[in-house]
DNA sequence: GATGATAGGCTATCGACGATAGGTCTTCAA
DNA sequence: TTGAAGACCTATCGTCGATAGCCTATCATC
């Protein structure tokens, strides 16, 4: 049915395709560059490119992947030496949010795609082969909402609601700021320290007796 | 092959033509409709679009423009209906969410744009020009700011920035429902109702004493 | 050595896309 | 009656992602 790839996965030429594409997303945005850009970059032919990657979304969707997990990593360190958890949820948060901007392509990708996501067919849904950069962006968020839980030193079943909560107030100060940097948005620190002071709040409200 | 032509009066085929693509956009998604498959829909050839909207994106942009001044007068309504400003909030903030997961492909186009924004040029920076569909999103938004500034009962500066999280909160479900429809997402109602009293539990935090 | 598998290139080309050029037909006011 | 304007047409452009099919260097095995 599907053959997935035409040759290995594994290469110099490939990291050197990833590392030029990532550059190239940067100077151009992600939406504008195209395959035959890329190839001259790298100093290929354009249909080599399909050595290595099978769709000229896997290119974008491998590093969107690398990125969260790099992002992950820097959770899971900081999950590690922040020890108060109110504390660890205000530094989780703004990372979150400072990744995002740091990395605008990446999270347009992941959390603001182009094309509707098809339904998943039949009992072999996987997530990770579906959407990857979700995927990705979610190991990274099971950092901050495993920090909800501990704060929450409990179990009510309201615990889903509530992270799914927190992560939609931080997705959408990040997503906008992203997607509308001309909209003359308040200082953009003060919006941050707003945005964390809400999920202090909210979840005080919202704790376990 | 060529059958006589009622030609359409001056301006019912540019409407008949936002008839067809909003259509076709809610069967297969705004992000897979051409030209032509819209051309084809209406009747004529794919170049005489053209003579009706200058570019492709323009037909999705006014499209996206007139479903949110509809919601914007769905707005001014309730707000003149509903005259407790918490329950204004209450009623505004779920319109808000319900009208992006009715109208995913408009709010997709308004507030997940593909391509990046350009910078403005010179002093000629006109937000209608530029960015069509945030500026119809945002006089639809105009009437949740302003029911904030009610409750908050003064004005102490702070009045951008608590709006303006508490839009990244609204905005941030409505975008996270619509991109992510497979994420094993607590039960909608719930999540929309928990929004809902995060924002009104931060603004009574934040209400000037 | 010769051989054959394989990785990694190449050129040529496909179909679909948005968009433009230039001509034709119809309408309608002067 | 005529001529400008508008709406439509066919033909075509350049670019896009992707495929087909061939060539070459390497290298383990005979």
């Amino acid at each position: 049915m599907n053959e997935p790839i035409r040759r290995a996965r594994t290469g110099e030429r490939r990291e050197q395709i990833l590392d030029v594409a990532l550059r190239l997303f940067g100077e151009r945005g992600a939406g504008s560059v195209t395959t035959r850009q890329i190839a001259q970059a790298v100093g290929i032919s354009q249909p080599s490119l399909y050595a290595h990657f099978a769709t000229a979304d896997a290119i974008a969707d491998e590093l969107c992947v690398r990125a969260f997990d790099v992002l992950h990593t820097r959770f899971e360190a900081m999950a590690a030496a922040v020890t108060d958890p109110w504390d660890r949820l205000d530094a989780l948060g703004r990372a979150y949010i400072e990744f995002g901007l740091e990395h605008p392509d990446m999270y347009r990708i992941a959390f603001m795609p182009t094309r509707q996501m098809q339904p998943p067919q039949g009992m072999t849904f996987d997530l990770e082969t579906t959407d990857p950069g979700l995927a990705a962006g979610l190991r990274a968020f099971a950092s901050l909402r495993d920090t909800i839980a501990t704060i929450r030193g409990g179990d009510d079943g309201e615990g889903p609601v509530i992270a799914q909560t927190i992560w939609a107030l931080v997705h959408g100060l990040t997503s906008l700021l992203i997607s509308k940097p001309y909209f003359p948005w308040a200082q953009r620190e003060r919006l941050i320290a707003e945005v964390l002071i809400m999920a202090r709040v909210h979840l005080a409200s919202r704790r376990i007796a």
